[in-house]
DNA sequence: CTTTTCCTGCTTGTATGCAAGATTTACATA
DNA sequence: TATGTAAATCTTGCATACAAGCAGGAAAAG
C-alpha cells in the first residue's frame, strides 16, 4: 500500500491504487478524486490521472461530472439491483459450470472462512467488508477463468460500494453461514446445490440492504437533525452526496 | 458510419466506431490502429484517441505494444478458450435466471431468426457473421440487466475476432439451428432447458473452431509453401495483419 | 556477397499550456 | 439582514510540444 508508485508503470499503478483502496472499504462511494491531487500525491503530470480515471470509468468504479470532477460512483438502488442481479447470474453459472474442486483449492476456502471468522471474533468491520466480498473473488479464481476473475472483482468493487451507501446493519454473522454453505456444497461436490445457494445468498445480502435510505440525498442530514421524513423544503443546493 | 464525428461526443463515437467495426466483422484482428490516423480521421488530437484506445483496452478490444502502436486484439488458442468458457458461464446462467418471454421478447427473436435465415439464404457471410454475435446480445437485452448487456457485447466482440482468427469454414447453418432451438425451449417457457442448450451451442460453435491454425504465426505462410509442420526456425517477427 | 553499424523516420509516452465551464466568495444594494 | 450579481478561483477538456524507443534501410566493413 506505500510503495504504490514505483517509477514502473505508474498508471497502472494509481488504477489499482484505486481499486483497491474501494476494495478494502477504504474508499467511500462519491469520494472526489481530484486529478491535481492525485497527480501530485504520485509524482506524475494530470495526463496519466486522467487515463487511468478513463480506464475506471469503463470499469465502473469511478464516473465524471462534466467540468466538476471526478467521483467514485454512488450507485443507485436501481444500479445496486442491477448489480446483485449480474451477480446472481455469473456467480451460479460459475459454480453450476464447476466440475470438481481440487485440494489446493478446498484449502484456500477453508483459510478464507477461517479468516471471516477471525475477523468476525475482532469485530473489525472494514477487514470482514473486504473478505466478504473477496469469497465471491476467490470463487472465480478457482474457477480458474481471467475474464470472470476481472469482471467478479469490478463487481464486488461496486458490490462495496453499494454497501457502505445502503448497509445500515452489518449481517456478518449471516453472509458467513452463507458462505460456510456454499463451500460445503462445493467440499460433496455438488456445485448445483452450490449455485442455488449462492443465489439464496445474494438475495439475502441484497435483502438486508435498506434501499429506500438514500434514495432522498438528504437523508443523512435530515436524520442527523432528527427530522420528519416529508417536509421536503426547497434547499437549493445539494448535500454532500454527488449524483449525476 | 460516415457522420461518426458530429462535433459531440467525439471521444466516445472514436471508441464506438472501433467497436462496432468488430462487431460488425468489418475490422480485422490484428488491425493496426494508428493514433495519428484516427486522430485526423475523426478530426481530433491524439489525445481523444488516445483516451478512447485505453478504454477499448480496459474493455479487451485493443492492445498496446509499447512505442509500437495500437492492434486490435488477436486472441490467442487460449484466450479463445476463456472466451468461450466465460460465455458459457454467463449465458447459461442469464437464460437459466430467465422469469418468462414477454410477446415483445418473443417478437424481437423471431425478427432476429429471420434475418438469420435472409442472411444465411444471401450468402452474406459479414453479415451472418454479426447476426449470430448479436443473437446472445438480444438475449442479454432480453434479460433487460445493462451490466450484462455490456459485458455480453464485449465478448461477443472478441468472439468474432476470434471466429476471424480461427473459423475455417462457416457452420453457419449449424449455428442458426443453434439459436432456433435456444428459442424454442425459451417460447415453451423452459429456460433450464435453454441454458443446456446454449452451453451446447457454445460448444458446437467453440469445436468448429480449428485451435491449432493461429497457434503457429507462421502457420499461413508454412502452409502456402507447404513446408513441413514442424521445423520451425527462429524467425521472429509476428505474422503481421497489418492494415492501414 | 554477407554482415554489421548507424542513421532517419515513425510510433507512442508524458508533460504542459491554455480555454471553458462550474462553484464559491465578495460585495453592492435594497 | 437578506439577496442578487460579479469576480475570482477552482475544476476538467483538449491540443500541442517534446522526449524516447523501435524499425527499416543505407552505407560501410569484412
Amino acid at each position: 500500500m506505500q510503495d504504490l508508485h514505483t517509477e514502473q508503470n505508474r498508471q497502472a499503478n494509481i488504477e489499482e491504487a484505486i481499486v483497491s483502496g474501494v476494495l478494502s472499504a477504504r474508499i467511500r462511494p462519491g469520494t472526489r478524486l481530484s486529478e491535481n491531487q492525485l497527480a501530485t500525491l504520485f509524482g506524475v503530470s494530470r495526463t496519466l490521472v486522467r487515463e487511468a480515471m478513463m480506464r475506471l470509468e469503463t470499469r465502473g468504479i469511478v464516473q465524471v461530472s462534466p467540468r466538476r470532477g471526478w467521483f467514485v460512483v454512488e450507485p443507485s438502488a436501481e444500479e445496486a439491483m442491477t448489480v446483485y442481479a449480474a451477480r446472481r447470474v455469473i456467480e451460479s453459472g460459475l459454480l453450476r459450470g464447476m466440475r470438481g474442486l481440487t485440494d489446493e483449492g478446498r484449502k484456500v476456502l477453508a483459510a478464507h472462512l477461517d479468516e471471516e471468522k477471525a475477523a468476525m471474533a475482532a469485530g473489525d468491520r472494514r477487514r470482514l467488508t473486504c473478505l466478504m466480498g473477496d469469497f465471491h473473488i476467490r470463487i472465480a479464481e478457482l474457477h480458474g477463468n481471467p475474464i470472470l476473475v476481472e469482471i467478479m472483482r469490478d463487481l464486488t468493487a461496486r458490490t462495496i460500494l453499494i454497501s457502505m451507501l445502503y448497509q445500515s446493519e452489518f449481517h456478518a454473522a449471516q453472509s458467513h453461514r452463507g458462505h460456510c454453505r456454499i463451500f460445503a456444497a462445493m467440499a460433496k461436490g455438488d456445485f448445483v446445490r452450490a449455485a442455488e445457494l449462492s443465489i439464496e445468498h445474494l438475495d439475502e445480502v441484497e435483502t438486508g440492504l435498506d434501499l429506500t435510505a438514500r434514495a432522498d440525498p438528504l437523508s443523512d442530514l435530515r436524520l442527523s437533525l432528527s427530522l420528519p421524513a416529508d417536509t421536503a423544503p426547497k434547499t437549493s443546493r445539494r448535500s454532500g452526496a454527488r449524483k449525476t
